[in-house]
DNA sequence: GTGAAAGCGCTAACAG
DNA sequence: CTGTTAGCGCTTTCAC
């Protein structure tokens, strides 16, 4: 391959010259200029990004590290984050946490060990994980979408999973439901604990009290989604209606209910948190609460541009209101 | 942070035994190496890959370049990717081309630029658009996956798209269908050629004249096989049975035929290439040609290993077998 | 078994 | 406006 010193022999330049050409310095006559990009392109010279991130202390990639790509949420938000990369000029270099804080650990280092400028990262933790202080090692500035912690002192983009939740089950209310299942996520996270507490506050408001053998518990996986649902089913009272509080456990739920010879909606109701683009085609549609996606990428990615422009200020924190989308899984208690 | 020199100081050693003891060489001493295992830790040193990389003039980076992350085929095949990567120490650079081969040639270039160790590509585009030889330049080591064009000279990693589309229209044609709608995919991708190609085989084997009419084109995204499903139930003698190359235009037509009120199987009979995580979720559940994604992609990570591993034989092509998973959404044509 | 030292390809400060 | 040069942090040959 080409180096940057052949470009300038080729050229009858220096080496400055060719960098500076490269890098769109403006202290580069016209005609050096042409020069260059001449034997740039004669050459086939491919600038070594490795080299330019050695001597700059940073580098041109981006962290990005999903607990799970084959959950839609996080397929689309590789996908939006991926893209303003592109556009923005930086590679991103991707880490599956597989829902592990050792193995997020394990990443987050291999992200500065490539000298990320910046990683956005949906911790797979809670609190506890954190206290540790392992998000601010080095300098690469961290942006934590989807789940955080409360005094993490990282810039955030959430969902404003309270009233995620509230939207969820409050529909279902209106329903006439009373009795509502709830297939909840991992309880250390906070963002499990803000949906189930967005739940309490729906029911709270309606007046009803809580019953905690509707309230299972699963691991945001397809798999604990059909336990959870299974379970439910086979409770001496059952519920009329299910909550869930994340889309590969609704397909879980779904399932099992299917397995069960359970009709939705004539038998039960099901309200889940995440649109993704297979709901609408399912029978029937599905009713689920959606999170702007797009919107969110967007923030986090330029939230880490502004923190790589230099920004210190202190950590921010954006909440983003979710949607009711109304299809066909839920209906009045009446019409089961 | 801390460097390789501040390690050796801190232990008392020189630079060399910090190197060797990272590198698990055999030349240094239990002491010291113990001495410097300790400071590593801690001074929380964290080996810089970028130098590392420039030094050795290869990284650990692995490209991994998709046409569309959404699509569940490529979303699978990143998570088992990822997955041995990391068993192998490398990381991922991804890349996504959106079916585009001018992004694909600019991913290629960021790849080297990097100087990942190698790439495993699922190419976008057909043998035109490789004939300049962009896919050898540098001496990044390459692996198509997915989509290839013959005479290439790069290993490939493909399903035996011949027999899955024989054994898809095979399936149709045993329940009585003849008149069978094809979605195809992008002409000139040697992929959907293949497809083609295997439903014209079966159709020649029973006997059937292939109706152009019949055949449509999208680009395996959701839209066009929308806009298919539709045009396919428009014509003036509307097929019994669809076909569809891929599972994003399978939902698109799904979705058409839920607009138009046509249910499946009892109406129409849809068969497709690709299982993803939500088929047998559908009502009906959905009856579907399944890549054996897992080993592929494992057959690609290994063949790209060996090739790190200075394998310079002549390029290999592994064909996997697809294999028809029977679900609910095909009738026999008298059960209509 | 260990150390010293020469770069890998590039950027940027300094000189002219 | 252009060239020279000193490293960035690491690996690795060559001496000891």
């Amino acid at each position: 391959m080409a180096t940057m010193k052949d470009v300038a022999r080729d050229a009858g330049v220096s080496i400055y010259t060719v960098s500076a050409t490269l890098s769109g310095s403006a202290n580069v006559s016209a005609e050096l200029r042409a020069r260059v990009t001449e034997s740039v392109s004669r050459l086939g010279y491919e600038r070594n990004s490795t080299a330019r991130g050695l001597k700059r202390g940073t580098s041109s990639l981006l962290g990005l590290i999903v607990s799970d790509v084959t959950n839609p949420y996080f397929t689309e938000l590789v996908e939006h984050i991926q893209d303003k990369a592109h556009q923005t000029g930086y590679s991103v270099l991707l880490g599956i946490s597989d829902h592990d804080v050792d193995r997020e650990a394990e990443l987050l280092a291999l992200m500065r060990s490539h000298q990320a400028a910046g990683t956005i990262l949906c911790p797979a933790g809670g609190e506890e994980d954190y206290a540790d202080g392992r998000l601010s090692r080095g300098r690469m500035r961290l942006i934590a979408v989807d789940n955080t912690a409360p005094g993490l002192g990282v810039d955030t983009v959430c969902l404003d999973n309270r009233v995620a939740a509230d939207l969820a089950v409050s529909h279902l209310l209106e329903l006439g439901h009373h009795r509502i299942g709830v297939v909840a996520g991992m309880r250390q996270q906070y963002v499990s604990r803000e949906r189930l507490a967005g739940r309490d506050a729906a029911l709270a408001r309606a007046g009803i009290a809580s019953d905690p053998e509707l309230v299972t518990y699963g691991d945001f996986r397809l798999e604990e989604g059909h336990a959870c649902g299974r379970a439910l089913l086979t409770l001496a009272s059952p519920p009329t209606a299910i909550f869930v509080a994340n889309n590969l456990m609704l397909i879980g739920v779904m399932r099992a209910l299917a397995e069960a010879g359970v009709r939705v909606p004539d038998d039960m109701s099901v309200c889940s948190i995440d649109d993704f683009p297979w709901a609408p085609a399912f029978q029937p549609a599905l009713t689920v609460v959606r999170q702007p996606i797009a919107a969110m990428a967007e923030a986090a990615f330029e939230r880490l541009v502004e923190r790589l422009g230099g920004d210190d200020g202190p950590a921010t924190a954006r909440d983003f209101a979710p949607e009711l989308v109304v299809r066909r899984s839920c209906a009045s208690i009446g019409n089961g």
